[in-house]
DNA sequence: GCCGTTTTCGGCCCGACTGTTTTCAGTCG
């Protein structure tokens, strides 16, 4: 059984804990070493043979040997009994807005409900009302939370959410008791999908309950949540919840550090604080067990703006990006955080399609939209012929398709490169053969077929293909970017270490801004000497903009600059081709 | 159940809002 399923399995019985009813702090236990799994990104059967799987925080001995006993047989004693003792039902209940382990507990215990099916007809019954604990309210509430659950889909993806959360900042911002506002929460982070929206205001007292009033009167909003003197919450007609916290300008880098997290990050810095005799909060520091609450606490550390805030903790500025509490907290403490990448250092990108393929911009478009982003290169990657789906190139069309180029680039400023996006047959075999594929200035290698290929085919059919001499890099190496599917599964590792040891790069893509590798593994993919380049994938001139979440990727996956400049520059690349630069 | 510069017991992040209470529990983030 590998990582991710173990973690599954660790949350779950969290979770079950929680219905059981059992110590809140052995059940937080259980979801803390579900995330410690998650994180971990060695070899768990290596760190189970040398004893070092207690070593991890967050995993002692009685988790430990759960583990051991998931990796080593697939099963666990423990969590069948646990799962036993409740009906699969009650899982999906948990999604209902309002409805926790304890309520659902007691409507299982009381009323026998098991499912969401059996939770409506009892509330449409008028059953639920009777129960100590809950009314009329929680009834309606309740059904309102099922219709909720049934139209809602997943989360946004983050281009959709931040252009809502922009519009609807925006409209507040026009008030002018705002004296600043920010986007918070997993927008702020640049998260490739967004849950909700969170937006922190600083501003006046009086001008509070006019702000609340105008949030909930916005066009966006479908329904009002909560409305209260700091927070209010909504949902949103585009069916994504949006938060709302105002606090006063002492308070703002406090909250906003708060409400942009992550939640595990923010865990970490309040424990960090304790250390230190502080308690802190989204509205300060104060003197720990000082017993004093909002408003009467004594601040005892003033900040001006998040920095600040880092600083008294003993930390370096930790951007954004880099808060999900996977490491960066103790980078921050050593000074040994990495510069990251910007916007700015992009000179181009690899993987771009056209109409001569699935892409819906003409190569001439593409070309002028990197010209107007101040790129010195385009690398134009159209799909090979086996790929039909996408309307694969014939070798006539490639030829046709050179020639365009070659007449582009004696005319235009940003150099355009010849490529190709070839198929990885199942077989390992590339799409098209050698002495074709050495008329390319790169080659991008993606498997686009035979997805659900067990993991260890997969990595063989995908090593075989990157160890052929004329691939320059792996295309979208896990898949995750195919929005449809479910990433295949790939050894990851082993492949990056066959690039290390071939030379070749790791493809990571941002299109359309979902990053393709974890940090933790283009960390990996960093000290193996991989170099990793972030393509957009674009298939129109626009998406070439998504290059900016890539930015985003790099500084998740700590990429320092120079690796990425390295990679990307024109000279770095043509060099690596070697074909010099004319 | 996990953890330890207050280390083998006793604490574990913390506050807002809601609905049901009449002082608070549950849920959420």
């Amino acid at each position: 059984m590998d990582k991710k399923a173990i973690a599954v399995i660790l949350e779950e019985m969290g979770t079950l804990l929680e219905l059981k009813g059992a110590n809140p702090f052995k059940s937080r236990a259980f979801h803390n070493a579900s995330r410690a799994v998650d994180q971990i990104t060695g070899d768990l059967g290596e760190l189970i043979g040398t004893g070092d799987l207690t070593e991890v925080k967050g995993i002692g001995k009685s988790i430990g040997a759960i583990i051991t006993e998931l990796v080593t047989s697939g099963e666990s004693k423990e969590y069948t009994e646990l799962r036993k003792s409740f009906p699969d039902g009650l899982f999906q209940m948990l999604k209902i807005e309002g409805l926790g382990p304890k309520k659902i507990k007691i409507l299982f215990e009381t009323l026998g409900i098991k499912d969401i099916d059996a939770l409506e007809s009892a509330a449409k019954a008028d059953a639920l009302s009777a129960v100590s604990g809950f009314g009329k309210k929680t009834q309606e509430n309740i059904l309102k939370g099922i219709a909720a659950v049934r139209s809602r889909g997943g989360r946004k993806l983050l281009p959709a959410a931040l252009q809502i959360a922009q519009e609807i900042l925006f409209a507040l911002r026009n008030d002018a008791g705002v004296k600043a506002g920010e986007i918070a929460g997993s927008i702020r982070r640049r998260r490739e999908t967004v849950g909700d929206i969170d937006i922190v205001l600083s501003a006046a007292d009086e001008a509070r309950p006019r702000l609340m009033d105008t949030f909930l009167a916005l066009p966006q909003i479908e329904s009002a949540i909560a409305r209260g003197e700091t927070k209010s919450s909504a949902m949103l007609k585009a069916g994504i919840q949006c938060d709302l916290r105002i606090v006063s300008g002492e308070e703002y880098p406090f909250a906003l550090n708060y409400f942009t997290g992550s939640k595990e990050h923010n865990v970490e810095l309040r424990g960090r604080a304790r250390k230190q005799g502080l308690s802190l909060n989204e509205y300060g520091f104060s003197k720990l067990d000082s017993g004093e609450t909002r408003g009467k606490a004594k601040r005892v550390v003033r900040c001006r703006d998040e920095e600040d805030l880092y600083a008294a903790l003993g930390l370096a500025f930790i951007p954004p990006e880099l808060r999900e509490n996977t490491g960066e907290i103790e980078c921050a403490e050593n000074n040994t955080l990495p510069a990251l990448v910007e916007e700015k250092d992009i000179r181009g990108t690899f993987h771009c399609h056209t109409t001569y393929s699935d892409g819906l911009g003409t190569l001439e478009q593409m070309a002028q939209a990197a010209a107007g982003l101040g790129w010195e290169y385009l690398g134009i990657a159209d799909h090979s012929k086996a790929a039909a789906y996408a309307r694969g190139l014939s070798r006539a069309d490639v030829k046709r398709q050179f020639r365009e180029i070659d007449a582009l680039n004696a005319r235009l400023k940003t150099r355009l490169l010849k490529g190709t996006e070839c198929d990885i047959l199942p077989n390992g075999d590339l799409d098209w053969p050698d002495e074709f594929l050495k008329e390319f200035d790169y080659v991008v290698a993606s498997v686009h077929s035979n997805f659900k290929m067990p993991e260890e085919a997969m990595t063989r059919r995908i090593i075989k293909a990157l160890t052929n001499k004329h691939v320059t890099m792996l295309g979208h190496p896990t898949g995750r970017l195919l929005l449809a599917r479910e990433p295949y599964a790939v050894d990851m590792i082993k492949v990056i270490d066959t690039a290390a040891e071939h030379g070749k790069i790791i493809e990571i893509n941002s299109y359309p801004n979902r990053l393709d590798l974890d940090w933790r593994l283009c960390k990996y993919a960093k000290e193996r000497g991989v170099m990793s380049t972030i393509n957009p994938d674009a298939h129109r001139e626009d998406e070439l903009r998504h290059v900016y979440l890539g930015v985003s990727v790099a500084r998740k996956g700590w990429l320092e600059k120079k690796d990425i400049l390295n990679t990307r520059s024109l000279a770095g690349v043509l060099k690596y081709l070697g074909k010099g630069i004319d």
